[in-house]
DNA sequence: ATAAACCCTCGAGTGTACTCGAGGGAAAGT
DNA sequence: ACTTTCCCTCGAGTACACTCGAGGGTTTAT
């Protein structure tokens, strides 16, 4: 089965813009041409652009992509490599999730003072607090 | 307790940069200055540049984080809104940990393979069908 | 055979979030 | 007094990942 870039557009959900563009940044290489110069995709094309699609929504940027599909077309003597770079992008994708959980906190607490029955005082007392604060010290309100 | 931009900058993590340009992006209109125009931050504003932090930590854009300030500054009225922007966005970012998840899934298979004892033929294995398909299909095999 | 729907490259433009340097003033230490 | 260190604004530059239009060739359906 063989797929024109409008298809595999389709089937990826990238635009045949971003398909374009990752394949001029590197990300391609394997993707054959006929006679015209159309791009030809088969079914592992669409096999190692869902490896791509994976690395990039995870994250990972343009350049390390590239840098792993190297390592693709290499063969098996760049097994270790890629194994260290998709290691170390787990890593980071689990520490990233981690920070996002903790600053979720953050918000939590603010959606539990909006949503308490007594939200406009527990707000006004805040805001009579910091307003204080600033007045304490020679500046001025900027809550009016 | 005052605090000038570099204090709040090795506070925060944030460069003196980041928050002169936060400034100009309206996310810090509560911030006073001083008679010769330096920024002067209080204990109450360090907190409100927590929530800012929160906000852009979770992947919110910047003109979002504006709005939410500007309903901060306007009191206790806005409260529905602001639990309404903060819901969106937590709903957000649970939706992109599921997809974050959903893709390390396709990871995770790819460091299995090459951590698997025998990594070497199952990545030939790959590589020779793609090979194989590109061939049948009359075009040229990128992995020589 | 001709129109519609594809495809290509190239170069420029967009959006987002910083990041920096120049030019100049203010504050703190010696 | 003077040097260091801090602050300011403004405008330009950077990094990243697209996104698009122009100009031009190809394929497919009628």
């Amino acid at each position: 089965m063989l797929y024109q870039i409008k298809d595999v557009a389709a089937k990826t959900g990238l635009s045949i813009y971003t398909l374009r563009y990752y394949d001029q940044q590197g990300l391609l290489p394997f993707v054959a041409r006929n006679a015209a110069g159309y791009r030809v995709f088969t079914d592992g094309d669409l096999h190692l652009l869902h490896t791509i699609c994976c690395l990039k929504n995870t994250g990972m940027k343009i350049a390390d992509i590239r840098s792993y599909i190297e390592d693709v077309m290499q063969g098996p003597k760049t097994i270790a490599h890629r194994e260290r770079l998709l290691q170390r992008h787990r890593q980071q994708i689990l520490a990233q999730q981690a920070t996002i959980m903790a600053n979720l906190k953050g918000i939590d607490e603010k959606l539990a003072i909006y949503r308490n029955p007594q939200a406009i005082d527990l707000v006004n007392q805040e805001r009579a607090a910091a307003a204080t604060e600033k007045v304490a010290n020679g500046l001025p309100n900027p809550f009016e």
